[in-house]
DNA sequence: TAGTTTGCTACACGGACGTGTAGTCTGAGG
DNA sequence: CCTCAGACTACACGTCCGTGTAGCAAACTA
C-alpha cells in the first residue's frame, strides 16, 4: 500500500514498467507536459492500469520521485550524519542509472520536494567539505561559505541539468557512463585553469569588481 | 503582421504587457504548464486580444523567444565574428532583466532554438577563450578543448537554470542586481580553491582517476 | 461625415486529457 | 469446485484549454 518499498523487489512487473516508462517521459516532456496515455504506450499498458497502481499523475510523480531520487537523498543524509567525507554519495550518483539521472534533471528545475532536498543536501556537504579544509578562507556559517557552496552545488549540477546541451558541444551523450568521466576530467582542468586566469593581471582586476558588486566587462560567460 | 519587428519600439502596449506576462508565466509554469487565460489574467486582457497580436499560443513563446533571448544571441554572434573577447556581449546578459533570465533558464531545459544557439554560442566563446589564452593545454579544435568550452558553459548557466535552488543556499534572490555579484564572487573563490584541492595529494588521485575513465570515491558532488 | 483599420472583448466549439466505473481474466486458497 | 483478490482493459464522463468567430469602440484617413 504504501509507495516506497516495492520499488525494486517487485520489477519486472507491470507497475516497475509504468514507473520507469513514466520516468522517461516525464524526463523529456515535463510532469505537465507527459500524457497517462503516452505513459502508457510506452509501457505497454492501459491508462487504467496506472490508476489502478498509482491512483493518479501525481501519485506516479511522486513514485518516480522515490525512485529516481529518494535512494540518492537517503545516501546523502546518512552521509551528512557521518563524519566522513561522503564516500558513499558519490558512489550512489555515479551508479544512479541514466533514466533517473535525466528525471532528477528535469525535477530540479520544474520543483520537486525531493528535488530540492537533494540540492540542499548537496550544498551542506559542499559547505562542511569546505570549512574543513580551509576554515580560514570559508569560516563555518559565514555567508561567503554559504554563497560557495550553492554556487558549487549549482555549477556541478549543471552538467546534469543541461546534459542535452552539454552533450551537443561534446559531441556525445554527457550521462552515458562511457563519457560521463569526461565531465569530471573536464571540470577539474576548468577549475585549475581559471585558477591561473583568476591571478593574472586581468581577471584579479575581473575579480576585484566581483567583490565590490558591480559587473565585469571582458569575462567571457557569466551568469545573467 | 510580422512577429519580430515590434519587440520593442512599442512598448508599454497591450502587446508588450501580453508578452512580459507570458515571460514571467511561461518562466515560472513552463510553456505545457502555462495557460493562455493565465496570461491573459496576469497582463488584464483577454484571451482573444492575445490570439489577435501572436495569433497562437506557440507564436507568443516565439515572441518571448525574440524578446528575451534574441538580443543576447545577436550580441554574442557580433562578439564571436569580432576578433577581442567579448564585451558586449557579457554586459548585454548583466543588464538583461531579471524576467528574461527566468525565461531564458527555463527555456534552456525545454528546448527552445535561441536558446540552444545561445548556449552554443557561449561555448564558442568559451573554446576561443580557452584555446588562445592556453593554447599548450586547450589546442583548438581538440576533443578536451570543446569538452571543457562545454562543461564551462553548464557550470556558468547551471547558476541561472538553478536559480530557485540557489537563492535558496544563497538566502537571497540571485538573480537580483544586488545580490547576482555574490555568485561571481563565489565562482573565482571556487575556482582558486579547487585548484588548490585538485594540486593536493587526495585531490591529484581524483583527478587521476576521472582522467582513467572511472568513478572517484571521495569528492563530494560529482555530476550524476 | 463615411469608411477603414486597429485594439480589444465576449462567447462558443472541439479536442485532449485526467479521472471514474464496470467488467474480464488469471491464479491462489479453502 | 468455488470464490475471492489482484492485475489489467475498455469505455464513458466532465473539464480544461487552445482556437475560431462575431462584434464593439476609438482612431485615423479622406
Amino acid at each position: 500500500m504504501n509507495a516506497t518499498p516495492s520499488t525494486s523487489h517487485d520489477d519486472l512487473t507491470g507497475r516497475a514498467r509504468i514507473r520507469d516508462a513514466a520516468l522517461g517521459v516525464f524526463a523529456e516532456h515535463g510532469v505537465k507536459g507527459a500524457t497517462v496515455q503516452a505513459i502508457a504506450s510506452a509501457a505497454g499498458v492501459s491508462t487504467g492500469l496506472i490508476r489502478h497502481h498509482f491512483g493518479s499523475k501525481e501519485g506516479l510523480r511522486a513514485a518516480c520521485d522515490a525512485h529516481a531520487i529518494g535512494a540518492l537523498l537517503d545516501e546523502a543524509r546518512r552521509s551528512l550524519e557521518e563524519d566522513a567525507a561522503a564516500p558513499g554519495f558519490a558512489a550512489a550518483m555515479y551508479q544512479s542509472s541514466e533514466a533517473s539521472a535525466r528525471y532528477l534533471a528535469r525535477a530540479l528545475v520544474e520543483g520537486s520536494r525531493s528535488a530540492s532536498d537533494l540540492f540542499d543536501a548537496g550544498t551542506a556537504m559542499a559547505e562542511r567539505f569546505l570549512s574543513e579544509r580551509w576554515p580560514d578562507r570559508y569560516p563555518p556559517g559565514a555567508r561567503s561559505t554559504r554563497d560557495a557552496a550553492a554556487v558549487m552545488g549549482a555549477m556541478h549540477l549543471g552538467t546534469l541539468v543541461l546534459h542535452t546541451h552539454l552533450s551537443r558541444g561534446m559531441g556525445a551523450d554527457s550521462l552515458d557512463p562511457e563519457h560521463a568521466p569526461r565531465v569530471g576530467a573536464a571540470m577539474v582542468g576548468i577549475y585549475t585553469t581559471m585558477a591561473d586566469f583568476f591571478a593574472d593581471e586581468q581577471g584579479q582586476r575581473i575579480s576585484d569588481a566581483l567583490s565590490d558588486g558591480d559587473a565585469p566587462s571582458s569575462d567571457p560567460r557569466e551568469h545573467s
